[in-house]
DNA sequence: ATAAATACCAAGTAGATTACTTGGTATTTA
DNA sequence: TAAATACCAAGTAATCTACTTGGTATTTAT
């Protein structure tokens, strides 16, 4: 089956927690995974692609924590979802990554997966951070 | 990654085949499995899932082998990949297998979702198998 | 200075899923 | 009766997901 994986349910939370917070002091990774019930150390790892794509910055030490690098209404769900998912692709001969694919000049299926592919971006990425809390 | 797997690809390129065929005299699945370069045996196991779904329907025996239910222009891809992948949901919460969601009344995540849900769908149901050849 | 709290990093791992394979039985036609 | 087909159930290797483990580096409070 076709689905995105707990990395985009995690990542949007942690992103969701930080939207929450945002113009205030950073949030450190035990609190966001304490309050969004998700491991810490897993946490760490989706939190550090997010970072690699500039959408959170952090500060170590005590007091330390990440903070959201754009205000919440300029970070799409596509944004956060691409970060930790890699692609949001629905099919291989559609992703940046792994572009292998029939080698027809045009290829009527690979056609149909570029439609599906414009249709969920256009979903995630008219989706903003604010539109995910009230 | 949110990808559809082979089983979708593999199942797509049996029924273009099977609709290349239309109104003639059946196919084998080894005839669809060597032309489509794919395991026969497994092939058989989304065919199955195609028959279930009353997308072919099969005659047993020498001379035997599988046609189209309708016409080539009433299929969709929506159809084929939901009965083989098993649905198009793009995360479990919008599952109709898997509906263990938040308990929310009213999440916002989750409408989120369902919109994305829609346009994937909406993109596969509008490609028919005859979309899908020329 | 030192301790505590934080971020950061790399590698290991159990369980689930995918993409098959294996080894059959049942049915139909030549 | 033999061959070709559909149909069926169970096993399996490789890959991926969702973690865990065991650290190091940096900053603040005492």
């Amino acid at each position: 089956m076709m689905q995105f994986s707990t990395k985009a349910e995690y990542s949007l939370k942690a992103m969701i927690n930080l939207a929450k917070h945002y113009g205030k002091e950073p949030i450190s990774l035990a609190k966001i995974a304490k309050e969004e019930k998700i491991s810490k150390e897993y946490l760490e790892q989706l939190i550090a692609k997010l970072k690699a794509n500039n959408l959170v910055k952090s500060t170590k030490g005590v007091k330390g924590g990440y903070i959201l690098t754009k205000k919440p209404n300029l970070i799409s769900a596509a944004d956060v979802i691409e970060a930790t998912e890699g692609s949001l692709a629905p099919f291989y001969c559609v992703s940046d990554a792994d572009a292998r694919c029939c080698t027809k000049k045009d290829c009527l299926t690979k056609n149909m997966w570029i439609n599906v592919k414009k249709s969920i971006k256009k979903s995630l990425e008219s989706t903003k951070l604010t539109d995910l809390y009230k």
